[in-house]
DNA sequence: GTCTATAGGCAGATAGAC
DNA sequence: GTCTATCTGCCTATAGAC
């Protein structure tokens, strides 16, 4: 019956991410991957014992790839030369495992299961950390996290978009979020509006 | 019966939007609403005749702000000026929908449904393309998107931060990004590898 | 490996009493 | 306005034939 693929499973992967994506994960059904398979409900349980075991399997290497990142990054995350490095591997990760991070960047319903949601903010955390280094306070820490939208926001909202030719663009502009100063407080004055010099 | 608030209405939406924000919209459940409120889900139904209208209800007013803040917005979006003043009124949005900006970043399948969905879309595509200017080809493109990720980012990932005090470091953030230049290709190298100067 | 059939649960939504 | 009771439908998951 192999028509041409390897395997019925790698196939129920295949449209059960697509699907994830698109609707969610708690949203799409079993029921759904199987009728885009021509197969029944039942044949997906054969190879998954539960709904949870696609999501499970699919961000697997995903999350352990990023684990083993951030196990081999040079821990002097706040010297400019090793954030550089630090945010350019990260951003081959994330490219390499795209779809993945679409589905994590925009669907609460797979994060809310604590084996993925847990690893994911883990790893964001300690990233995060790393980019603001010890001793930045707040403003460092909202610094990383913005940071961090550089890189992701393209991936997640431009699908279409080769992002190859643009990967330094976007590295630099991480670094120059990361550089930004934090003006000096007025006390008393309206604080988040800025007048335009 | 009325303790201290409103209405049940209001306290209807106001447990909705936790709850769409907490699992997703379509995890989410009447029933759980319900629940929390100590009423049952046919009162729900009496002041909501469907489901999707508590999230229509939630997010209108929202879109409406966004929708009125690009309709006054410069037409001079290209030029630095012109692209800070947009960047702080439509922050100034977001951070005053902050819960809702969570929702719509984080749950795909609230952007599913298409009400909801288009609009977001749409405003997305004009504010994008406001920021990168007529005449930028794809790399403005790819800077507004990232722009728009220093500013989005930091609302939805540290929800409990107080980020008045950062705007303009946001601001700065986004508008670094709108001017980081594009390194000229060197075809046939290993497009996505930068060295380290 | 894939099927049919079905169990069991919970969802969204409605009818009608109070 | 809120309730109880109920309808209908889809979901995850399982049992057992082929």
């Amino acid at each position: 019956m192999r028509v041409r693929h390897e395997d019925t499973r790698d196939q129920i992967l295949e449209v059960a991410l697509e699907l994830f994506v698109a609707e969610g994960y708690e949203t799409a059904s079993i029921s759904e991957v199987a009728e885009r398979l021509g197969i029944t409900k039942a044949a997906v349980y054969y190879h998954f014992p539960a709904k949870e075991d696609l999501l499970l399997t699919l961000v697997g290497p995903f999350l352990d790839h990023v684990d083993e990142m951030l196990a081999t990054a040079v821990p002097t995350g706040h010297f400019p030369a090793g954030r550089r490095k630090l945010l350019e591997t990260y951003l081959d990760v994330l490219l390499k495992h795209r779809t993945l991070v679409c589905l994590l960047s925009r669907d609460v319903s797979s994060l809310n299961h604590p084996p993925v949601g847990q690893r994911v903010k883990d790893q964001t955390r300690r990233l995060e950390s790393m980019l603001a280094g010890p001793r930045g306070g707040k403003a460092a820490e909202v610094r990383a996290v913005a940071a961090l939208g550089v890189l992701r926001r393209p991936l997640v909202h431009l699908p279409q978009q080769d992002l190859s030719d643009f990967c330094s663009m976007l590295i630099d502009g991480a670094m120059a979020v990361l550089s930004v100063p934090l003006p000096r407080k007025r006390p008393g004055k309206r604080p988040q509006q800025a007048a335009v010099s």
